[in-house]
DNA sequence: ATGCCAGGCACAGCCTGA
């Protein structure tokens, strides 16, 4: 295994956030990187900057909302599927599957699923009973498999600075944590936790209520990997400071860093 | 119970996000 860096961003908005995302990878120069809530049409994606910074893209857009990007530095990424199975249906850009530096990426941004209850938390739901579907196939997958975005689930209380004010949240319903959790049942190594299970960390802050002053954030953006890939698994964190810049997302990006040999 | 902030688009107040 070659030694990568990996990331997952929900950067709301590429067009209005490009330079904050030119910065950040050039400070951070992630091997892969998967961006959610691009907020943009194909035709606006600004793959010409990206391939001067360095990285070859694919994008699934649309007008106004969602959209997925895979970002691969000095790479072209070899797309494997453009939306996910069972939601063919699915008029909205959440899902994008790719190789990538021999590693199979599906980079996946979940439906919100607010208010609920009601029709946006039952199309959260059916959206996450066919990625449990399709994620089997990755797990069991010969290739090393890697599942990155912004799950829109806070897995457990550990995950939020507090639940009380969250409690009706799509994002804490039990029906929401069963199904991260039947992820992790599968065989799923969620990174974050996996290196840090005791530690507060936090991918999103409102931008409402002072909340990243406060440091009151939740973890809703996963890194998980299939059992070809965890044993290579060396580090992983979030680069907060990029919450920090102004103009900046409500999310700040989380990575994963892969070593060349498995790890004891 | 609602607004709080922010981006996108019908470019003017909505809708959506989480």
């Amino acid at each position: 295994m070659k030694a990568l860096k990996i990331a997952t961003f929900n950067i709301n908005g590429i067009r209005s956030r490009l330079p904050a995302l030119l910065a950040w990878l050039e400070r951070e120069q992630p091997d892969i990187a998967c961006l959610q809530e691009l907020k943009a049409p194909d035709a606006q994606f600004p793959a010409r900057e990206l391939e001067a910074a360095g990285y070859g893209c694919l994008h699934l857009g649309q007008p106004s909302w969602n959209g997925v990007a895979i970002l691969a530095r000095d790479s072209e990424p070899l797309a494997v599927r453009w939306g996910l199975p069972g939601m063919e249906d699915d008029t909205q850009s959440r899902y994008l599957e790719a190789a990538v530096h021999g590693i199979l990426v599906g980079c996946l941004y979940l439906p919100n699923g607010n208010p609920q209850p009601g029709p946006k938390f039952e199309y959260k739901l059916r959206w996450f009973d066919c990625l449990i579907e399709h994620a089997k196939g990755l797990l069991d997958s010969e290739h090393p498999a890697l599942l990155a975005g912004d799950f829109n689930v806070v897995p457990t209380d550990l995950d939020i600075y507090d639940p009380r004010s969250w409690l009706k949240d799509a994002l804490l319903q039990p029906q929401s944590r069963d199904r991260y959790q039947q992820l992790l049942d599968q065989g799923w190594t969620d990174a974050i936790r996996h290196l840090h299970p005791d530690a507060r960390v936090y991918t999103f802050w409102d931008y409402f209520r002072n909340h990243w002053a406060r440091n009151a954030g939740l973890r809703i953006d996963h890194l998980l990997l299939n059992r070809q890939l965890a044993p290579y698994l060396k580090a992983a964190g979030v680069d907060a400071w990029v919450r920090n810049e102004p103009k900046a997302s409500d999310h700040a990006p989380v990575w994963i860093e892969l070593g060349t040999r498995k790890r004891r």
